[in-house]
DNA sequence: AATTAAATTTAGACAAATCTAAAAAATAAA
DNA sequence: TTTATTTTTTAGATTTGTCTAAATTTAATT
């Protein structure tokens, strides 16, 4: 086996893999990231931050130089997308094999990112047919780390009277996934957007060609879906 | 819920889990359990075991008094109990759904067996369809932690000419496992006993009513079978 | 530009789990 | 029953990841 190829076989702790993913995630909306954005990202200390980005610079997972700010390294960015495709590929798991539903399967999914096993991850993917989503619509990255983003619209944005599919949600707080449940809301439903009140911007939506429902301004964004132009 | 419930769902790190189950496992064979035991076991030092023999104690989950010995409490041998459980499943779930062979899922198994969740184990188990035994004959712990012995005799004493179907293996090691694949013998393959040489103890066995094979002594006190009497 | 506020880092501490080396207790041998 | 050996425990360190409080740097306001 190449030097390369060990290299990213090496086995980090859970703790410095969660920052890592962390950081990944802040990065993508962001652009950049602060100590402050990861310590609440995490719910711990911007002391602690600070310890974890010595540690991670030291392995080369990261770019850091103090109060300048940091980004994942390459290398970095290779070990956040195999933890991610982990999360993922077990929440989908626990979605279609164990029929957990999507509000109960991220707590869960955040400790089974961890087991190291590179050939359980493969089995798994190859076991539950290669998904290329999880049950959140968000994409699960390949083995290489490869991963197609989505066109999608939010609902504000899908035209009137046009019917969109639920491709992902944006917020995925506990909060949020259980209003979705609440209004029958999930991946793949079909939703047209029937009105937008201009007062404060919600939404009444008609729901699987049947129910109205009203939406806040602040789900809609939330809510993402495809369409065909 | 209970304070008792409450009690047993208590999570421990995964180095007590280990030496838990390290505990278990040894009271089994031995009865009395050594510090010695437990530090060859578990690969570390005497004093590491020392330490953390307080540290369980102090939880309530160890018996034990300095130099007099030691062996789990009811509340220790239930912890023990549910991670044999967790351990068992995965490796079963290994073998059957992701093609595992049996000689691959202990290692992986022993990172599996401390995710913490009980919705997702019991949703494992019926997923499974409720299996009795893992992929080494041995017993799979309810959900109360109940296990039924299943009666067994090692290949010495399988009657000659009686054909008796593997249930169990005693020494589990990688280099035991190896071994027994190379010679086509699993959990339910058919033996019988041709012959058994005074010299050395060696046995000639019929394997899946075909092929001859000799094994020795060692092997043939860890293949327990059942037979009709 | 000087002052105030916010973000970040350092200094020093702590808990968990481990280790080595040395002391104490229990066992085995002489 | 002394003496020697083995087992077990203690004492004192080390590593990892975390914390609080204080210092430093950067950013925002007057
Ligand atoms: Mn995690
Ligand atoms: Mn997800
Ligand atoms: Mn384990
Ligand atoms: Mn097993």
């Amino acid at each position: 086996m190449s030097e390369a190829k060990r290299e990213s076989m090496q086995k980090y702790s859970s703790s410095k893999e969660n920052y890592l993913k962390a950081i990944f995630h802040l990065q993508k909306s962001d652009g950049v990231v602060t100590t402050n954005d990861v310590a609440n990202e995490l719910q711990t200390r911007p002391a602690s931050v600070t310890d974890m980005l010595k540690k991670l610079k030291a392995q080369k997972l990261l770019i850091y130089e103090r109060y300048k700010g940091f980004k994942l390294s390459q290398e970095g960015r290779k070990v956040a997308l195999q933890i991610i495709r982990k999360h993922r590929l077990w929440e989908y798991f626990l979605v279609e094999k164990l029929q957990f539903g999507w509000d109960e399967v991220h707590e869960i999914a955040e400790e089974l990112e961890h087991i190291s096993s590179r050939k359980l991850i493969d089995r798994l993917d190859e076991f539950l047919d290669y998904p290329k989503t999880d049950p959140h619509g968000d994409p699960i990255p390949d083995s290489q780390g490869r991963f197609t983003l989505i066109k999608q619209v939010d609902l504000l944005h899908l035209p009137p009277n046009k019917t969109g599919e639920v491709s992902g949600i944006g917020d995925q707080s506990p909060e949020m996934l259980e209003l979705l449940k609440h209004k029958q809301i999930g991946l793949g439903t079909r939703i047209e957007v029937k009105k937008i009140f201009a007062f404060d911007h919600s939404l009444e939506l008609k729901v699987r060609n049947q129910s109205i429902v009203t939406v806040s301004e602040h789900v809609a964004k939330n809510v993402f879906v495809k369409y065909d132009e």
